[in-house]
Formats: C-alpha cells, sequence, structure tokens
DNA sequence: CTATTATTTCGATTATACTAGAAATATTTA
DNA sequence: TAAATATTTCTAGTATAATCGAAATAATAG
C-alpha cells in the first residue's frame, strides 16, 4: 500500500462520524445494512450521512448493493485490513531492535 | 480506546507529511532521531515540520527527549498499536460470521 | 560574551472539510 | 397515476488545517 493512499484512507477514518459509521457497518458484518438503518441508529442526518458514504467508498472501505429501494452498505474488511498491516508492518519490524541507532548524528549535510 | 480518541490519532495519520514522519520515525526505532534530521531527510520546512510534531504529540504518537541542544523524537509504538488494535478488534470479531445478518429491516422506527 | 546551531513562535495565505436543510430524484407499492 | 419511502444533489455557512518565510528563542561551544 502506497503511503499516499494508506494517508487518504486513514484520514477518512478520522473522522468521528465516518468512524461511528465504520464501527457500525463493521458490527452489521457482511451482509451490510441500508442507508437508511444507519441513518436511524447512528441518527446522522440524511445528507451528512451520504457525504461520509461518499468519502468511505472513495477509498475503497465501503462496498454498495442495491436491492429494491434500499442500498444496502458493507464494509470492505480487506481495506481495512491493509491500513492497519500499513501501521503495524512499519511498526513491528523494528519495534525490537533496542538499541541499533546511535546516539549522535550522522545524516547532517 | 475511546473512539473519540482513535477517530482523532487516525485523523493524525492521516496527513501525507505526518504518515511521512510517522515512518520515519519507526524505522529510526526507538532510541528516535533530532528533530533536524527529520527536516533535512525528509525535506520539509523546519516550521511545517515543528508544527506537525506537535500534532503528533498531541495524540500521544510522539515522544521527545533533550539532549544537549537536540530534541530526539521517537515514536510510541504502544500507542501505534492502539489504533490499529481499535480498527482489528472491530473488525475481526465479525469476519467470520458471514451470513448472521437477516436481509430484511429489522431496526426500522 | 559572541557565534553557531537547533528549534519554535508568529503571522498570513490558501485550501479543504463538516454540517445539514430544502429540494430533487429514484424506486416501489397500492 | 398517486402516494410512500429511500437516497442524493444542491447550496451555503462555518470552521479548521496545511503551508512556510521571517523573526524569535533556546542551548551550547569557543
Amino acid at each position: 500500500m502506497k503511503l499516499e493512499d494508506a494517508a487518504e484512507t486513514l484520514a477518512q477514518l478520522g473522522n468521528p462520524t465516518r468512524l461511528e459509521v465504520v464501527r457500525y457497518l463493521v458490527k452489521a458484518g457482511p451482509s451490510g445494512v441500508p442507508v437508511g438503518s444507519i441513518q436511524r441508529q447512528l441518527k446522522i442526518p440524511a445528507s451528512t450521512l451520504t457525504h461520509h458514504l461518499k468519502h468511505l467508498k472513495g477509498v475503497g472501505l465501503l462496498m454498495q448493493k442495491r436491492e429494491k429501494t434500499n442500498l444496502w452498505c458493507s464494509i470492505n474488511f480487506d481495506r481495512l485490513h491493509e491500513v492497519s498491516d500499513f501501521l503495524l508492518e512499519e511498526c513491528c519490524s523494528f519495534s525490537l531492535r533496542e538499541s541499533d541507532n546511535a546516539k549522535t548524528e550522522r545524516d547532517a549535510a
């Protein structure tokens, strides 16, 4: 995953309203939930919700599927894993190298 | 970890410049790196860098320690784990429950 | 004390995001 | 076709964030 993409995805997850939606969708599981349910349950104005769903879809975190008048939303679990992996990959590989780095500067121009 | 805090932390990680700094700090390992090194290596103007470091520190992702004129920065690995855990906890517990959710609405007012 | 290096504060510009009401547009059911 | 329900677009106000140059402030070394 490219840094730019990871940043964009993290930024989208970084809005409280959207993170709440994400959590709700995760709870809903793979079968998903209609837009209206999210709206009523989390008490988010319809237009605001649409706005945020567009953002989540934009970074591939949200999948949508029409069934009659309802638009079912579900989380893209793979995508969610990719982001957390980005953080962990960059993180864990070094968390064991306690004193690998010198205490002096070596990179000055 | 509270949703509000997770969101705030994710938001801070969601800026490309800051994520680059975080990645650099992770590479640097637990001993850390002086502000000036980050600045020169990543070619970020000093004032911009200070600005971002303040943000990272604000959400507990950054630890700082003075040594002579240099201010050594290091990543708070625990904090980084907390965030990714927030995403994974909410995520993994449901990723196996394939068809647990009904296809009909049950939560309408 | 002076010079040097490191980092931060200030200030100003510019851009982008959040929010939500009202109206518009589907889509289905009667 | 009309009524009902679901979702989106439009629009606009308000707020917050990113950026960086210039000047200010440490902190040390000579």
